[in-house]
DNA sequence: TGAGCATATGTTAAGTTATAACGTCGCTGT
DNA sequence: ACAGCGACGTTATAACTTAACATATGCTCA
């Protein structure tokens, strides 16, 4: 990767770090076309595909949708809860989990590679706004 | 649903059946559309949408692509180990993941509705091709 | 048995998500 | 300075999904 390459990169990480909730990529493109009218989708895909084999990009498979990893650097698939009310998205990380679920796979002898863990539901603030209905 | 409803559904999973490795929407309305050029897009998402209900069929997120359920209907989320090499995907069922799971979310007060658990690798039978070579 | 209603389909159209292909430009290293 | 690599720009299109409304089916109840 060269510097042009990181800055597009960083752009594209800027505006998925301003919002608290996940962002398509179209999302993404109409905030980065108010800097740059030009830009195109597969420069975006690209930056986004860097982004997530670096692990600072999540992809939430279940919402065609990306967030900003919340944690510190981590190599290991995150288990990922997905407000259906607010679209909040919380990651949680547990290498417990995750070699449980390989063995549960690995049992038929299956090579685990890729985790996707997705979980939907409602979080807490949303739970209790609902309460108060 | 009326009777009509499942004559469209079971056409359906009987083209999804007919499949060992995960279909997208698109190749099942080529292989119906032999039997009956007019079909739709629409028919056939809701055709799914009511099979994926009803628990008989479930939706690869990481794939955009289906599958029939392989086993005995269960209410339960599937976790899905899906081979990057052959397309085919293996089923397996543990409430007591999906316990620990519900576990990890809930901590912070989120409440579960829906699990999505895929894992990408390589089948037990792709993994023994590529040791031969 | 036939009128009326609920529900699913048919059809058209468009919205959303993602990638292929190829030319060009900028960066890096010598 | 310049060769070569790699990312971008651009155009186009493929793939996936749903909205909206008209139509037809089949179920229910009188």
């Amino acid at each position: 990767m060269n510097e042009r390459g990181k800055r597009m990169q960083a752009e594209v990480l800027a505006v998925l770090r301003s919002h608290r909730a996940p962002m398509s990529a179209y999302e993404m493109l109409g905030c980065l076309r108010r800097e740059n009218p030009r830009l195109a989708p597969p420069t975006i895909y690209r930056a986004l595909a860097a982004l997530i084999e670096r692990g600072i990009v999540h992809r939430l498979e279940s919402l065609n949708a990306f967030i900003a990893c919340q944690r510190d650097r981590h190599r290991q698939a995150s288990i990922l809860s997905i407000c259906d009310d607010c679209g909040g998205v919380e990651e949680n990380v547990s290498a417990e989990l995750l070699k449980e679920l390989s063995g549960i796979a690995g049992k038929s002898g299956f090579a685990p590679a890729r985790h996707v863990v997705e979980i939907h539901g409602q979080c807490v603030t949303c739970g209790a706004e609902e309460e108060r209905a």
